[in-house]
RNA sequence: GGAAAGUUGGCAGAGUGGUCGAAUGCGGCGGUCUUGAAAACCGUUGAUCUUCACGGGUCCGGGGGUUCGAAUCCCUCACUUUCCGCCA
């Protein structure tokens, strides 16, 4: 959620960044935020006033009873009666006005970043670095899929009876390795200076709110309605909402966690090729990490995970490259997103498997989450988070880019956490 | 699932209808003393809205109610603890 008084002082400029992110009416919902909350100023001084009178008559009242003169009390009584009748209309109003404002405020998205390309679409992204080298496959590679059904590692089909589509069973040496994949990357984090935690998989709708998957993103969860939770798309959720309603102190930061968690997506109006095996599950393990910062350092800390990121994919010896997001492509609530992409040699396209993003203020104000600056100020933290990494594009990317006529090679990093070197 | 007791500032913990945003202790911060530290002593120390400012308003788990007046009484929801039941 954007700040008011940033939107009150800085108008032009809010709407001049809305529109990179290609939202549609900016101007008209800016200036009706900012008329609703010069109504809700308005009515909350003249609500204040009427308070003040209440409460210095309450307390004559009291006076008077102690000294005896009941008669006068009970003609002050009397005039209370009007006050209170102005106080309930005032405050009805005033409950109005910041329904109204916080109704507005929760459909605008957070502004792009300075150094955010202008673009509509993925088209529009821009390619930051590509590392590693694309690999020439012997004649017949396949896709993971079928690389899948060869060793039997994963069986879809049986995830199809047991449940629906989008939920694998994983089986053998298949869930072997995704038991290594997620100790390797936990490892990894914790030697970069990630905390490991291990939150809930479903969160209330305080959580759902803060970081931003409620109210409009509903239909992307899946819900519990008789406990009134949500399955969480990721760990950013629980883990970003560790912090809510807090006041840190500055020397604390920056806090720097990771979880390793499964996720739940209900990936509505998915389609096509793009489901097609790992590529897009609705129920999936990733690693997350997730920062708080104070504004001056949270853009190094950005470049900071994006590094840590870069070198697990580096580890596992698979292509990527970074691509930093356009407006037009970007989640509602970030100011800047790097996306990773890895190769997938059979698909012969790229898949993305992590998204590292500065939210700046914008779920911390939300979320309250705050901290005491050096002047003893209380101010709203950074907020940034990435995946380190999700598993099954990864597990994809291995299977088509480390196979060979005889079996799928494991890169050595992955090996003594598998426990074998060749899944055949 | 049943029963009972709780929820107060960073923490502990007073406060059962009137000047209580809240005693006291601990912790934090600043200072005196000290070569330095500890101890001791002194001072200070919640959040939030509004106002150029003075000031005013709100917040004692959340929401609602009673009352001229609520941390204090009533209703309701959530959570915590203890006992019983069930159980990995």
């Amino acid at each position: 959620m954007l700040q008011l008084n940033f939107i009150r002082e800085k108008r032009d400029y809010v709407i001049e960044r809305l529109g990179v992110k290609h939202f549609k009416d900016a101007e008209q919902v800016i200036d009706e935020i900012i008329a609703s909350d010069n109504k809700r100023r308005n009515t909350q001084t003249e609500l204040d006033k009427i308070k003040s009178e209440s409460n210095s008559l309450a307390k004559q009242i009291g006076i008077m009873y102690k000294q005896g003169e009941a008669a006068k009390a009970e003609e002050l009584k009397k005039q209370t009666a009007v006050c209170k009748e102005r106080e309930k209309e005032l405050s009805e109003q005033l409950a109005e006005c910041e329904a109204h404002v916080r109704e507005l405020l929760l459909t605008v998205p957070n502004l792009p970043n300075e150094n955010v390309p202008l673009g509509k679409s993925s088209e529009d992204n821009v390619v930051e670095v590509q590392k590693g080298e694309i690999p020439q496959l012997q004649e017949g590679a396949k896709p993971h899929w079928d690389i899948c059904a060869e060793y039997d590692i994963v069986d879809f089909e049986l995830g199809n009876k047991i449940t629906g589509a989008g939920f694998p069973v994983y089986k053998r040496k298949g869930a072997k390795l995704q038991r290594a994949l997620i100790n390797f990357f936990l490892d990894e984090a914790e030697a970069n200076g990630f905390t490991e935690v291990q939150p809930p998989l479903m969160v209330n709708e305080n959580s759902a709110m803060a970081t931003g998957q409620l109210p409009d993103k509903e239909g992307q969860m899946y819900s519990i309605p008789l406990d009134g939770y949500y399955m969480i798309p990721t760990a950013e959720v629980p883990v970003t909402n560790i912090f809510r309603d807090t006041i840190q102190k500055e020397k604390d930061l920056p806090l720097q966690y990771c979880a390793y968690s499964q996720c739940f997506r209900r990936e509505a109006g998915s389609y096509g090729k793009d489901v097609r095996g790992l590529n897009r599950l609705h129920q999936f393990d990733k690693v997350e990490i997730v920062c708080i910062d104070t504004p001056e350092h949270s853009y190094e800390q950005l470049e900071k995970m994006k590094n840590h990121v870069a070198g697990l994919l580096e580890k596992l010896e698979l292509p990527y490259r970074i691509l930093r997001l356009c407006g037009g492509d970007m989640s509602f609530t970030s100011a800047i997103t790097y996306d990773f992409e890895v190769w997938s040699a059979a698909q012969q396209r790229w898949l993305e498997v992590s998204s590292v993003s500065n939210f700046e203020t914008y779920q911390s104000n939300r979320m309250k989450l705050r901290y005491k600056n050096s002047e003893g100020k209380t101010v709203l933290a950074h907020t940034l988070n990435g995946s380190a990494l999700a598993l099954p594009r990864i597990v994809a990317a291995l299977l088509e880019n480390h196979q060979t006529p005889t079996g799928v090679n494991i890169p050595k990093a992955l090996q003594k956490y598998t426990g074998f070197d060749k899944i055949d």
